[in-house]
DNA sequence: TCTGGGGTCCTAGGACCC
DNA sequence: TCTGGGGTCCTAGGACCC
């Protein structure tokens, strides 16, 4: 049987900006970008949540809730410094972490507990030495599978810690409501509650042939997690599947001169973080929001990766050039790139660039 | 109330090949 | 004149996660 941990900062963006300001500090705290540039909420402090403000929240209404909110526009780098930091700490316990975002990672501990160690020591060992090395506070869940201990990291928050002991999985999910599940958002949530389900102890008594009619294909895996079934292995080493970049113009704007300079740039930083990751790109894809909010994807593929901010931009404006007409007004434009290789440009390059040119 | 930006994975339809 | 089936690749859209 595994011990798997799902480690989890508290409210992240946030409490770094009340590490690194102290006098934000007991005061709401909101990370995100400007309510005039239509930004959204990234992270809030616990005294920011009290006035019901939650992340993905539009800006606007998060100040307009608690008016007196302190708002810090994100600093990605020095997140991903302390990032760095933290899941050193993890790997320096074990090889076997596999992080899922900036703030948060799963950690295969099996190994120390097959010698004897607890998982509850270990979680709070690690939870001291957060705090010790960084000033954060990291909620810690534990148990069988990652299903589990993700659910029980969420559970104790803030500050939380809980270890669910094997053969207990089952008890521990059964009274939740199924949005809790990994892959279960609100879409399902609400099909699910059509079918007269709403914990996961109502997922757990359907048979998969009941559930198929609902979640097609992923009920199987669904029913497993619901049961406490979940064999998936902790992955340390993901690789990259596409890179890509998007903005939001604080005005809607036309096709046109400021719009095509916004294409460049984008183009210019994926294909920044292109060449940054020795990588290139065999897809490269255009999207657009209107004004009236509906997105489109357009994508081309060409023979030979390209990793230069020139090719990029070729290629995205060929895809806008057959679908823009005069009269469109574009709330957003980003650009993403997949089919991604490390093969070098050779000898064809010459062909591809001259087209997209 | 007016909706970010970084991603992953899945599905469905069509082209194309044998 | 009418027309199979399997496989692969590509594109577009959408659900979901943090």
């Amino acid at each position: 049987v595994r011990t798997i941990l799902h480690a989890d900062l508290d409210a992240f963006y946030a409490s770094v900006e009340q590490l690194d300001h102290p006098e934000y500090r007991g005061k709401p705290v909101v990370v995100g970008g400007s309510p005039e540039g239509r930004g959204v909420v990234a992270a809030a402090s616990y005294e920011v949540r009290a006035f019901g403000v939650r992340s993905a929240m539009p800006m606007s209404r998060a100040l307009r809730l608690c008016p007196d909110a302190i708002r810090v526009s994100p600093r990605f780098p020095r997140y991903t410094e302390l990032s760095r930091q933290i899941m050193a700490i993890f790997r320096n316990l074990t090889p076997l972490v596999e992080p899922l975002s900036l703030d948060e990672a799963f950690l295969d501990i099996s190994g120390w507990v097959d010698d004897g160690a607890d998982a509850l020591g270990i979680a709070r060992e690690l939870k001291r030495e957060v705090m010790t090395k960084t000033g954060l506070v990291v909620s810690i869940g534990g148990g069988t599978s990652k299903t589990v201990a993700k659910v029980a990291s969420d559970h104790g928050k803030p500050d939380g810690l809980v270890i669910v002991p094997p053969g207990g999985e089952q008890a521990f999910l059964a009274p939740l409501p199924v949005g809790r599940l990994f892959g279960i958002g609100p879409k399902s949530e609400a099909v699910l509650q059509k079918a007269g389900i709403r914990t996961v102890n109502d997922l757990a008594k359907r048979s998969i042939r009941d559930l198929e009619r609902v979640l097609g294909s992923r009920a199987e895996f669904v029913h497993a997690m619901a049961i406490g079934k979940d064999d998936r292995p902790v992955e340390p080493a993901q690789e990259r599947k596409s890179v890509g970049a998007e903005t939001t113009f604080a005005n809607d704007l036309p096709d046109g001169a400021e719009f095509r300079r916004e294409l460049r740039r984008i183009a210019e930083e994926v294909a920044r973080r292109l060449q940054h990751g020795h990588t290139r790109a065999r897809t490269v894809a255009l999207k657009l929001r209107y004004d009236n909010f509906t997105t489109i994807t357009r994508q081309t593929s060409v023979r030979t990766p390209v990793d230069s901010a020139g090719e990029v931009t070729a290629l995205a404006v060929g895809l806008l050039e057959t679908i823009v007409t005069p009269n469109d007004r574009f709330r957003l434009l980003g650009i993403q790139c997949s089919k991604l290789t490390d093969e070098p440009a050779v000898q064809g390059a010459l062909f591809d660039a001259a087209d997209a040119r």
